[in-house]
DNA sequence: TATATTGTTCTATAGAACTATTACAATAAT
DNA sequence: ATTATTGTAATAGTTCTATAGAACAATATA
């Protein structure tokens, strides 16, 4: 289970953030296929933010197919293993770091730092 | 001078992600003391957004004496020091490397594609 | 002086994000 | 069957973000 955190401070959503730590935690191997997440209200108190924050979050997980969802019983990571063509992938992977290497340099971190960081963000 | 870029995906506001670039750029030397910075009207036109995006975060700047601003004449950086908390400066990038790192798993990337192609991107 | 350029301010509009509240629907547990 | 728990949905109101357009103020320049 992820221990959610919310920065109020960083001008991301708050239904972002919680997509985000969720996304990353299911690839990070933290959270395992079948596994339960808090119910929408559990995580609403826990984050103190509003249920429908915390509901709009899962929704578009569900939409990603990355969660499902059982009402009355919970939400649960999803067991569908999504797949991209190859050349897709290909094209995407040299897209986002382009462009995220050029978003990180405009912030004056250098690729080093960077990969750095990514290496220790990366480890299980 | 900085390379501006605005991630609308980010889900950060605009004008917040051009004041980063500014601190994190004078923090890491890339905008010196004095250097004027561009106008708000070619810099709204460089990114694509309103004049008055642009005008909030000069504004903003001025207020924590980053910038300092002379009507008729330009914005300039401004010659008190602001020192970036190297915390500040850790959180930004971890926030930022964690982000990336989502969205990219969840293309199924690995960590180790993912670098690889970081350092093929790096190369200038 | 006149003109252009710069930053500033204002109003109006639109949409997103978030909260609060309430109610409904499906399932599990008793 | 009844109750509790789960997710879902609808409405309303507030704040924030961003745009568009217009006008104003200060400075530099021709």
């Amino acid at each position: 289970m992820i221990d959610f955190k919310l920065d109020p401070k960083s001008g991301v959503p708050f239904y972002r953030q919680v997509i985000d730590q969720i996304r990353y935690g299911v690839s990070a191997g933290k959270l395992k296929i079948g596994e339960q997440l808090p119910t929408v209200r559990a995580l609403a108190v826990e984050l103190k933010v509003n249920l429908n924050t915390v509901s709009k979050a899962y929704r578009e997980l569900e939409i990603q197919n990355v969660l499902e969802t059982q009402q009355g019983t919970g939400t649960f990571i999803g067991h569908i293993k999504i797949q991209i063509p190859k050349e897709e992938r290909e094209r995407k992977l040299t897209s986002i770091c382009s462009e995220f290497l050029s978003i990180a340099s405009s912030y004056g971190f250098s690729i080093d730092e960077i990969i750095s960081q990514l290496q220790q963000g990366g480890r299980k």
